[in-house]
This record gives structure tokens, C-alpha cells and sequence, in this order.
DNA sequence: TCTGGGGTCCTAGGACCC
DNA sequence: TCTGGGGTCCTAGGACCC
């Protein structure tokens, strides 16, 4: 941490209510909290035959290991790290305990992800103090109730707020206050705005672009034209401060998720048709369970088929009517793939997604003229109550059972 | 033995309608 | 006969985020 952003209170401004909450490693100390004697040591959560790290201890990025980097690198790099498999209903369990920690300070949390949320604590300044102030308390209360240490970002906008949390990283905080908005932007590089990936960031360094500074001293016409009308605007705003100011609680029922998917990398590649449709099938019957318990259909289905040199193409269908049928979905996904005629292609993953969801109450089905009986919607769900009681064992499609998972 | 699985949003072309 | 735009939907691809 910089002289110039000094993790103290000086800097306070109540007119910056923005506070950006991160766990510091969150699935890496989750995992040293549950064992104590992997303290201090280097972890990597993360697994699976060809997985990825999802979370490393301090100790373990020392020796460059980070997220998203495949373990099998990682474990190249940090040979003595300890690896440890996810345990996502542990982590679920402690992030919304968190989150309801968050929400004793105020009802407006949007949570990003398990390990961070956005909080708008403008409503709380009489009773709990300025934003720092309820910051740092958060703060000691999560590292007491939890054994888990965060870092917060307090500034006016959530783009702000995510960058000075970042910054604060690990076991701080940082507030930005208004009028030092740009002073503290303008020497960061590029690549740290939220929004501007590897990609976007060697288009930048191209035109010259290194700083968040350059940035904001380039023209919006020439920036549109290297990056698009969206980006160019939404990145020129956040270079002089702007961006979003507001906090929305996640939103519910009343407006559903856009799309849900489901993907598996196999864990070796694969040409087998007989293996790549059985796994369309399963994936489809996970997807079709996962839209009935939110009580969603979607219109549009598309697969994703990942070759082995890592290409990957889509191809969609929109049906006529709205569904949540596992059958549907696997008709639907399994001639989309058989149209694309591939001769034994090795494939490294298959997915499937269905978009354009609506809630199930609200959509209806056209009546089908001659068609026969649609038995499969009444079928599926007699399915999911059956699973409900004796379990996911209890039945499975008749073409999954005894084979084992590709 | 490189590169998971869950998402969101944007772009661009073509179809189709008015 | 020639030549229009605007709006929406569908499809494919890609960047980005956690």
C-alpha cells in the first residue's frame, strides 16, 4: 500500500456510500479454516483432471500461482502446495452468512458472487458512521465471525469502489474520495478497468494506450472506432470517474436470469457419437431439472462443442414454444449437433444453453395440431418429485444407466 | 498432463415487416 | 420502376467476469 493511499480514515468522504466488499482468497481460506494446520502454507483449491485453480492461499501466489491457471501449472510452480478439492456447499454456507452480515447494515447488497458484493450504505451514516467507519467494522465483524479477512473499496461509483478494493487487497481498505477520483485513476494501467480483458487491453496498447490517464485524453471517435460504439463510451466514462452509482439488490423472480446452460469438458477428448450424445443427454436432463426447480422455460437452445485444439463454435434453434423438457432439450441439441456432420472430430467439451427465459407461470403453449400427446413436461416432473424423495440415484435416463460418467 | 463451469453483454448480417 | 429507412427477431461469434 502507497503513501499516497494510506489504509486509515483520513481520506474518509461521506459522499462516497459505494463500498465494494472481496474476500481475500475466499475459497483458499474457507478451506485453512476448516484445517488449521494448513495455516500459513500454500493452497490451491482447485481439481479435477484437467481443472483449474479457483482459488489460491497468499503463500501459493507468491510463487505465481493464480486463479483460472490450470492446476496442473500450478502444481509446476508450487510443488509443495497443498491442493484441495471445492466444497461448494461449505462455501455457499459461509457466503451467505456473510452476505447476511452485509445485510445488518443495510438492505440494499448486491452480491456479485460468493465472494463479493457491492453495498450502498448511504441510509446507515446516523446510525453506524461514516462509509469507512462501517467498512472497517465490517470488516473486524467478518474476520470474527467467520476467521475469513476481506478487503474494502469505498468510493462514489462501483467501478471505483472495485478498484480500490482490489488495491487494498489482502486485509485492507481504501477510499477514494470524490475529488481525488481521477488523481487516483489516471496512473493505473489500462487492464485494471472492469471490462477490459487481455484483448481489449492489447487494442489499447496498440493505439498507444497504456494508462487509464491515455485513455481519458483520447478522442471518443477514435476510440469507437478501435473498440466499438459500447465499450469506447462505457471505458471513456470510467476513465474520468464515472460509472454506475447505484446498488441493486439481486434481482428475483420478478426478472429471471436471460439463460441457463450446462458443459462438460470430458476428461479425454473424445470421437465416440455413442459418448457425445449420451453426455447431451445428460447434460439436458440436468438443465431441464435446474429450469423446473426455478420454475423457468426457455425458447432457444443452443450447443456449444469445444474441439480438441480449444475452437469453439455455437449453433441455435428457436423452438416455437417455450420449454423446461429434458427430452426437448436433447432432441432439440442432439440435431443441431448431428447437422454439423463432423467426421469423428475429437471433442474436448459439449454444453448446452437454453436463453430467453420466462418464468413457467406466465407461458402458455400453443395446441399442436395431430400432435400426439405431449406425455414427456407430466413424465419429467413425476421424475423430479421421485428424485425429491429416494434421491438422484432413483432414476436416470435409461441411456445413462451402468455407463459410467465419460 | 496447459486451459472449468456458470453466466452477461455486444456486434454484425440477414430475414422480415411496415 | 427504383429505391427508402426503421424496428425486431434470429443466428454465430467473441470478450469479459467470477
Amino acid at each position: 500500500m502507497s503513501r499516497d493511499w494510506p489504509n486509515t480514515w483520513p481520506n474518509d468522504d461521506w459522499r462516497c456510500p459505494i463500498l465494494h466488499i472481496d474476500m481475500d482468497a475466499f475459497y483458499a481460506s474457507v478451506a485453512v479454516r476448516e484445517r488449521p494446520d494448513l495455516q500459513g502454507r500454500a493452497v490451491i483449491v482447485g481439481g479435477g483432471h484437467r481443472g483449474v485453480v479457483l482459488s489460491a492461499s497468499y503463500a501459493a501466489r507468491v510463487h505465481g500461482v493464480r486463479s483460472a491457471m490450470p492446476v496442473m501449472r500450478a502444481r509446476r510452480l508450487c510443488p509443495h502446495a497443498v491442493l484441495v478439492a471445492p466444497d461448494f456447499a461449505l462455501f455457499s454456507a459461509v457466503s451467505a452468512a456473510v452476505m447476511e452480515t452485509f445485510r445488518s447494515v443495510t438492505p440494499l447488497v448486491e452480491a456479485m458472487s460468493l465472494d463479493e458484493a457491492f453495498l450502498d450504505v448511504s441510509g446507515a451514516g446516523r446510525r453506524l458512521g461514516s462509509p469507512a467507519r462501517i467498512g472497517a467494522r465490517l470488516r473486524a465483524q467478518i474476520a470474527t465471525e467467520q476467521q475469513i479477512s476481506c478487503s474494502v473499496g469505498v468510493a462514489a461509483t462501483t467501478d471505483l469502489a472495485k478498484l480500490a478494493s482490489r488495491r487494498a487487497k489482502p486485509d485492507g481498505l481504501l477510499v477514494v474520495p470524490r475529488d481525488r477520483a481521477t488523481a487516483f485513476l489516471h496512473p493505473l494501467d489500462v487492464g485494471e478497468l472492469w471490462g477490459v480483458g487481455e484483448v481489449t487491453a492489447e487494442q489499447l496498447h496498440r493505439l498507444g494506450l497504456r494508462t487509464v490517464g491515455d485513455l481519458a485524453h483520447t478522442p471518443l471517435a477514435l476510440l469507437r472506432r478501435a473498440l466499438g460504439a459500447a465499450t469506447a463510451d462505457h471505458l471513456h466514462t470510467l476513465s474520468w470517474g464515472g460509472g454506475r452509482s447505484t446498488v441493486s439488490p439481486r434481482r428475483s423472480s420478478d426478472e429471471p436470469d436471460r439463460s441457463m446452460g450446462a458443459d462438460e469438458t470430458f476428461s479425454r477428448d473424445t470421437d465416440d457419437p455413442d459418448v457425445i450424445h449420451r453426455e447431451l443427454l445428460r447434460l439436458s436432463a440436468k438443465l431441464a431439472g435446474r429450469l423446473r426447480t426455478g420454475a423457468l422455460v426457455g425458447r432457444t437452445i443452443t450447443l456449444r462443442v469445444r474441439f480438441a485444439d480449444f475452437t469453439t463454435i455455437t449453433r441455435s434453434h428457436t423452438l416455437r414454444d417455450s420449454t423446461d423438457v429434458a427430452v426437448e432439450i436433447y432432441a432439440t441439441a442432439t440435431r443441431l449437433f448431428d447437422a454439423l456432420g463432423l467426421q469423428r472430430a475429437r471433442l474436448r467439451l459439449v454444453g448446452v444453453r437454453v436463453e430467453g427465459l420466462r418464468t413457467a407461470a406466465g407461458s402458455s403453449r400453443q395446441l399442436e395440431l395431430g400432435a400426439r400427446e405431449h406425455g414427456w413436461a407430466e413424465a419429467e416432473r413425476a421424475v423430479d418429485k421421485a428424485v425429491a424423495r429416494f434421491g438422484s440415484n432413483a432414476i436416470s435416463p435409461a441411456a445413462l444407466i451402468g455407463v459410467p460418467r465419460p
